[in-house]
DNA sequence: CGTTCGATGCACT
DNA sequence: GTGCATCGAACGT
């Protein structure tokens, strides 16, 4: 079952914790890829730093203003693809940051898409389980790009199923990478899970 | 183990 | 011109 938009209409804390164990499905016409939620981050409103929304609006955050239940793809460091579900209400700046899935589907996809990164040239080809662990390497094993942005995540090509799949112990932490707004303990991750993107920062 | 650092593009000031 | 919600290689211990 896809989530519906009142799935993010919510509370992002609240979306961010039951986004994990959902699975994130990506069709093309290279082929269907997909991948269960196992790491995500929270970025919450203008009075979060580390949100893209703590300026004010600006044309780059335009999705983060907009409705619940679309992507928010943004590139960053000039390299990554990094890709966000938009929450809460429209006016309300809010998302959810994928950073890290199991992969279930279309692996061959997912290593193909991982070797033709310019520094992997000539690399041996990427482990499954880090095929899509940290957010800049899921976009590039999914074949998510800018070109998604805006993107409705409850109908057509990319799209976020229940399929049932028990969470495990969800286990919440400081979101990292950041220089701002690190005080928050917004990333939820699946303890111990492989594919998690770095260690988990107190606790 | 750990830390440092270059690659690379674009929105924003 | 500056600074990233990163990645992975290259060093140092």
């Amino acid at each position: 079952m896809i989530l519906p938009a009142d799935f993010y209409r919510r509370q992002t804390l609240d979306v961010a914790r039951d986004l994990i164990g959902k699975v994130l499905v990506y069709k093309t016409r290279h082929g269907t890829a997909a991948g269960a939620i196992v790491e995500v981050e929270a970025y919450i409103g203008e009075d979060d730093p580390a949100c893209h929304a703590a300026a004010g609006p600006t044309t780059r955050n335009a999705p983060l203003y907009g409705p619940p239940g679309r992507a928010y793809v943004y590139l960053n460091y000039g390299l990554h693809d990094m890709m966000n579900a938009v929450t809460e209400e429209e006016g309300r700046p809010a998302a959810v940051l994928i950073r890290a899935l199991e992969p279930l589907e279309g692996l061959p996809l997912m290593r193909r898409r991982r070797s033709r990164a310019p520094w992997r040239k000539g690399k041996a080809p990427v482990a499954d389980h880090e095929l899509c662990r940290g957010p800049g390497n899921l976009c590039r094993a999914m074949g998510i790009t800018l070109e998604d942005n805006m993107r409705s995540l409850t109908r057509g090509p990319l799209t976020i199923h229940d399929r049932g799949i028990a969470p495990g112990v969800i286990v919440w932490s400081k979101r990292i990478g950041i220089r701002v707004g690190t005080e928050h303990q917004w990333r939820a991750t699946v303890a111990g899970h492989r594919s998690v993107s770095a260690k988990v920062i107190g606790a």
